[in-house]
DNA sequence: CTGAAAGCGCTTACAG
DNA sequence: CTGAAAGCGCTTACAG
């Protein structure tokens, strides 16, 4: 087997060697450079980049156990949420030098296991975003390398959490005001972090304002998920929904029209996100989760862990709040039922 | 300077004395078994398991000049298309045991450049989505390591190609038996190679079947570009328009809604892409461009290329077909006309 | 089939 | 301020 590519890079030694000084001068040059003469520097400096000498990422990374990297885990990077969190994470690990690694997990809990067990060592730490592992194996990778976790609350491990119940209780406030006293709210998946903190936040508030709140299980966080919750929502008498995130919005107008229905004249929703919300047709009230920032704020926080010794154990909450855009009307006078009660709309 | 988590993991030679054998041993038992006899590679393996030792892949890469990564590059992880290439290439790459580093340029050339020098050495070879670079460029990228272009046609380097033609031809006959005579076309950005491909398409088609193509440049491929783009389209009299994309579709539905135009009723609307497509409201009638299938297909060819001596020259065209949805009707007559050509839609 | 040893390209105490 | 040398954890000709 031949060593593809090497043939062109020039080493450490061939720089020390044109520049008539020693290897740890010319790695000094670049890693360290006061501990040299500016003189010395500048020469050194120069004849790399006449020979096109570039530091050897992985060398480095072998003798000094860093690396350079940090890798994103996430459930589905063709989420907007999960699209937009790993823009704002990669290019902020990018100012700061890094690059990043993705491991996309197909919202499985093992794939999200092997991924982490098997970028270890390629990197300095990990961004975890909403996983869905179980706590104990989390802590387990946790102990291994640094990691930051975004949307999960786990006491002593460094973490960013979108705080949205002030957006879902301004939402559910608002519904109430606009006349809606029998609502919805569809979720998923049931376990994620995220959904209880939304679910529990509309239940509350819903108790607050006297209005019925009935709980949706959507199958997965996903536009046909939502299509065919359509059904089940109407069969509750609600008038409106709010729901885990856009795309399940975004499905829900989608199922409400197939029974010719729509919003918000017969039926009111609210997303959340706040990434796809103003490119919906009509324009989702959504409640805004900061994705891209919450995905800069854990770089950061990964990042400055690594310069301090000891156990990493941040935590930064971001609150989201609610936008109001056109998915959101006054409650239909008397209530609408569906059209198609009986039909699957799969 | 502590080495970072370097206490806990087992090296090669802490399991070779304790499996009483060498290193170059245990090293075999993992990447060459079959040099061994079965009983000696149970043994290291039975022994590495116990004490939990997982090749250093750092090491190893330093070693063999190969490092198990590959990176992909794209203009932007936030539009669908990327997102789905993406997902597409990622599960491709760790099927076959590699990993993937993620660049997002935000469709600049520099940034392009700036990670293709940066990641070059921690990488095996590298995907290059829809170069915004020059040629020239690419070409010396591709020089210093194997590197597979997507949607973009350099004779020589590895590419896969969604050839998008054949639906755009068939998208603009579908428009003219509906009895549209004038037509837009939008596309950005202006130099990308899908974007004149498929402009090309439409203007053949157009010919062909005596139809007027107006050509309208976006500034960017987003949903904003998309809605602004609506009054030069109305003003030019078409009834119909092709986009470069589903997002700058999705984007026209919005200005046209802006103006109390319903699609397609009074317009008519083609993307492409298919990945939000069934997801808009109304659903797009779009090309499909195999996104995922087109980032797996670029692994392959990639990662074949790396088992074999020379130069990386296959190319691979996927042709892309149209779906027919909910977005092209028949012409309105007479042609509706800008209820506000004067105002701006910002 | 197995081992001893050199080498991958850096960094970094340790001397001077 | 600069250099000689050991070491990071593997792989792989070369012997046997």
């Amino acid at each position: 087997m031949t060593k593809p590519q090497k043939a062109g890079r020039p080493t450490i030694r061939i720089v020390a060697k044109e520049a008539g000084v020693s290897q740890a001068t010319v790695s000094r040059a670049f890693s360290q450079p006061d501990m040299l003469t500016p003189a010395t520097v500048a020469k050194v400096l120069a004849t790399a980049k006449r020979l096109g000498y570039v530091p050897n990422q992985i060398a480095r990374a072998l003798s000094t156990g860093r690396s350079g990297n940090i890798a994103l885990i996430l459930p589905d990077v063709t989420n907007p949420f999960f699209a937009a969190l790993m823009r704002g994470a990669q290019a902020a690990a990018h100012k700061r030098g890094y690059a990043t690694f993705l491991g996309d997990t197909d919202e499985t809990a093992a794939q999200e296991d092997l991924l982490l067990t098997k970028l270890a060592v390629q990197v300095d730490g990990f961004l975890l975003a909403s996983p869905r592992q179980s706590e104990e194996n989390i802590r387990k990778h946790a102990a291994r390398r640094p990691l930051v976790v975004i949307n999960r609350d786990l006491a002593d491990i460094g973490r960013v959490l979108v705080d949205t119940t002030g957006g879902f209780r301004d939402a559910v406030r608002l519904l109430a005001e606009l006349g809606h006293r029998r609502i919805a709210y569809v979720g998923a998946p049931r376990g994620s972090w995220s959904n209880q903190q939304r679910a529990a936040a509309v239940e509350a508030a819903g108790a607050e304002h006297g209005i019925s709140v009935h709980q949706i299980d959507a199958v997965r966080p996903s536009h046909e998920a939502g299509q065919a919750c359509v059904g089940e929502a109407l069969a509750t008498g609600a008038t409106a929904a709010l729901t885990v995130d856009d795309v399940v919005a975004q499905g829900m107008i989608a199922g409400l029209s197939d029974r010719g229905l729509s919003v918000p004249g017969d039926f009111s929703l609210v997303g959340c996100d706040n990434v796809i919300a103003s490119t919906t047709y009509p324009q989702l009230t959504s409640v805004d989760a900061h994705c891209a920032e919450a995905g800069a704020r854990a770089v950061d926080l990964l990042l400055d862990s690594l310069l301090e010794e000891g156990p990493l154990d941040n935590s930064l909450v971001i609150p989201g709040e609610l936008i109001v855009r056109g998915t959101t009307g006054p409650a239909p006078n008397p209530p609408i039922s569906d059209p198609r009660p009986t039909t699957d709309t799969r």
